[in-house]
DNA sequence: GCGGTTTAGTTGAACCTTCAACCATCGGGG
DNA sequence: CCCCGATGGTTGAAGGTTCAACTAAACCGC
């Protein structure tokens, strides 16, 4: 039985095309300075960012993977390297003998303290100079909509 | 000298994160199922389409790249792959001798036509169901306004 | 038409992500 | 207590992206 596809009107299309292009651009310019001034992608300064302010700047890695956006083994390489790079230390849960929790070293931590403001002035620069106090309400509405509705379903 | 850092307000603050998570959680589910459904990653499928979508089904791969929002780079390695894949041909361009053409084949364009109902489904599902029309349309100028701000600088 | 500078495109290495398979441990029902 | 399904986490391979280096051809000024 033959499914009639609900295409996309033109208003839609144009609103996709534009969402696809701005989002892409946004990430692409704001990974490429990270990575450039920080020396590390932004899924990497995302895991930093939430270690930083979890109690104890530590978490177990489920948790972490859960507030990072990412996936178990996406978690388990990033850590991985974090480590290596002598930003994160991984030790054993005392309470569940399969738990791991990573935690922010101090190294981890100043590299994260200078990484933020050039971040933070890029997010600024690249997003919220470019829209009016009523389109970043209206974003932020419309997002939270959204991660709700995508992750109610 | 040192510039004082524009930090984010709270409200700013709660828009990024929710604005991240929003669009992660987006790309990711639409990603995934176009891998599961159509094989290929949604890169990919942006290639397909702007090739149909072009006259003769065909581009020169830096047109092709800037209207698949693409690296040279990655749009060489990738028609490599949709070469291999039977869905792309590269052609010498008749008059530039250092020029390359993609061009669609019909085996893509049929790859492309079975696979962008269950895609523009996805889309509608994901994005456009959860908006009121007065969401989509600001979506649309937040994004075009967003686009001309970071491709203008 | 010569020489230097762009432009077009490719390549290989390093890196990141995904997927599926895997091991170990936990927790609950018989 | 023991078994079994669920949970926590890691691993390796395959695939995708980036970056820098490179070749070749076109363009431009003289």
């Amino acid at each position: 039985m033959a499914v009639m596809t609900r295409w996309l009107d033109p208003d839609e299309q144009r609103t996709w095309r534009a969402y696809l292009t701005a989002s892409r651009v946004l990430m692409d310019t704001l990974d490429r300075e990270l990575q450039r001034d920080a020396g590390m992608p932004h899924a990497y300064y995302e895991i930093l960012v939430q270690l930083s302010e979890a109690p104890g700047r530590q978490l177990r890695m489920s948790q972490l993977a859960q507030a990072a956006g990412s996936s178990r083994s996406r978690l388990s390489h990033a850590v991985a390297r974090l480590e290596a790079a002598g930003w994160v230390r991984r030790e054993d849960c005392p309470t569940d003998r399969r738990g791991q929790i990573a935690l922010l070293t101090d190294e981890g931590f100043a590299t994260l303290a200078a990484a933020a403001p050039g971040h933070v002035e890029g997010v600024r620069r690249h997003l919220f100079d470019a829209l009016s106090p009523a389109q970043v309400d209206q974003l932020r509405r419309i997002s939270e909509t959204l991660a709700e509705h995508l992750t109610g379903s």
